[in-house]
DNA sequence: AAAGTTAATGAGGTCAATTCACGAATGGAC
DNA sequence: GTCCATTCGTGAATTGACCTCATTAACTTT
C-alpha cells in the first residue's frame, strides 16, 4: 500500500503550522484535554509529524503559550503617562486582570501548569513575567525613594501581595465559576496598598496629641484657679 | 501456578493501610511522580487491590490529602488570646505561612492540583480551605464594625490580599528554590494590611492642628501668668 | 462441614504519548 | 537532466500508566 504523498514544507512553516493547530486546540478544549492525536488531525498531519519539530508535548504547548503570552505584552505600557503612585499601581492591577479577563485559558494554563514546573526559571515564562511584575516594583521603589512611601516593606513584597491577590480573586473564574470585575478589583488592591504604604500617623497618635492638650488645659485652669483665689483674697 | 495467598483484612484496616503507604510515597516523590504501582508495592499488595478501596487514583489522593490536611487544622486556633487587630492577621498569616514550611508537599498538591479543578468546590478541601480563611474575614469584619478598619474594602478582597500574598510568596519555596522566614513575611504581610486598613489622619493636619492649639494655649498661658502678676503687685 | 460471602489476585484492556525504520520529496553537484 | 545525499513525513509498533474483571481463596454463617 503506497504511502499518502504530501508536499514538503520548510521547517519554520511546518513548525507554525503546528502550533496554529495546536493553538486551536487548546482554546477549544482546554489544556487538560488536549491531545496531540487532536493537534495531529487539524494540522493535517500524523502524529509522528509533530515529533520531528518538538521535543514532546509539554514542549510544544510551552512553545505555543510562549508567543500567545507574549502577544499578549506587546501593547506597551501606558505607565508612564499615569500621574501618581496609586493610579499607577491600580493601572497595573488593571492591566494584569484584563489579560485574565481576556484569555482565561492562557492565565490558567501558565498559573498552575508552567509555574509549578521544578525548572520554571529555566522556561521562557520566568523572564517575560518577571519583567512583567517588574513595573510594581519600579513604582514602588521610587515612591520609597521620594519619601511618598514607608521603606519598611521591601518592593519585591509589595509585589507579590499586588500580584497575589489577583491570582487569589481571579480563581474562581479561570475555574469556570463566577465572574469578577476588572475595575472593582484593581481600585480595591491598588487602593489599600497605597494607604498601606503612604506615610502617615495612626489614630493612636492623635490619642497622644489629644492628651497634650488636656495637659495643656489643665495648666491653664490651674493658672485660672490661682488667680481666682487671689482676687478672692483681694477683695 | 499457585496464587500468593494473603491473610484478608477488614475493610476499615486495609483502606487505612494503603493510605498510609500512599502517603509516604507521595511524600518522597512528590504528587506527580506517584504511581499506583509504587503505592501498591509499598503497601504489600496488588495493583488491583487498591481498586476495590478507592474509585481511582485521584481518589485515593484526595482521601490522602485530606486525612494530612485535617491534621495540620487540629491545634486549636489561639486566634481569641492574641490581642489586637494586627497581630491577630499577623497570627493568620504566620499559621498559614508553617504549614506551607512544614509540609511544602501537601501544600503543592493542595494549590496546585486539588484547587484548579473544575469541581473543586464539591471536595472537601473547599470546606476545610473555607474555614481556615475564614477567620481573617471575621477579625476584618470586627475591626470594620468597631470602626478601627474603613468600611470601603470587602473583608473578601482582604482575605484575598492575605492568602494569596502567602502563596505568591512561597512558590519559589514550593517548587524547592530558595526559602523564606515565616515570622518576617507574617510581620510585613500583616503591617501592610493594618496600615492600608486602619483609620488615620494625614501626617499634614494632625501635627499643624495639634501645634497650632499648644500655641494658642501657651499665649493664653503667659497672658494668665501676666494678670496673675499683675494681682500680686496689686495687693 | 457445606454453603455463602467477599477480599485479593493478576492477567489483560485501554488510552495516550512517544519512537523508529522506511519511503518519498527536495535541492545541489556534475 | 540525472544522480545522490539530505531531511521531511509516515504509520505501525512500543511503552507506560491507569483501570477492569473473571477467578481464586480466605473467612463467616448455619
Amino acid at each position: 500500500m503506497p504511502r499518502k504523498t504530501t508536499t514538503r514544507q520548510t521547517s519554520d512553516g511546518r513548525t507554525a503550522h503546528i502550533m496554529a493547530a495546536a493553538r486551536e486546540v487548546i482554546a477549544e478544549k482546554g489544556y487538560e484535554k488536549t491531545l496531540i492525536a487532536d493537534i495531529a488531525k487539524r494540522a493535517g498531519v500524523v502524529e509522528g509529524t509533530i515529533y520531528r519539530y518538538f521535543h514532546n508535548k509539554r514542549d510544544l504547548l510551552i512553545k505555543v503559550a510562549e508567543v500567545w503570552f507574549s502577544e499578549q505584552l506587546t501593547s506597551d505600557s501606558q505607565l508612564d503617562s499615569i500621574q501618581g503612585v496609586q493610579n499607577k499601581l491600580q493601572y497595573l492591577a488593571w492591566r494584569t486582570l484584563s489579560i485574565i479577563k481576556r484569555e482565561p485559558v492562557l492565565s490558567r494554563f501558565m498559573l498552575m501548569e508552567l509555574r509549578p514546573d521544578p525548572n520554571y526559571r529555566a522556561t521562557p515564562f520566568f523572564e517575560l513575567n518577571r519583567r512583567f511584575t517588574h513595573e510594581v516594583m519600579e513604582v514602588c521603589r521610587e515612591a520609597i525613594a521620594s519619601g511618598e512611601f514607608y521603606d519598611d516593606i521591601s518592593p519585591a513584597m509589595l509585589r507579590d501581595m499586588l500580584h497575589g491577590a489577583i491570582e487569589h480573586r481571579t480563581w474562581a473564574f479561570l475555574r469556570g465559576e463566577g465572574d469578577f470585575s476588572v475595575d472593582d478589583v484593581a481600585e480595591q488592591i491598588a487602593k489599600i496598598l497605597y494607604r498601606g504604604m503612604a506615610l502617615r500617623v495612626a489614630v493612636g497618635d492623635a490619642e497622644a496629641a489629644t492628651a497634650r492638650l488636656e495637659a495643656a488645659a489643665r495648666r491653664i485652669e490651674a493658672a485660672l484657679l490661682r488667680l481666682e483665689q487671689l482676687g478672692r483674697a483681694a477683695s
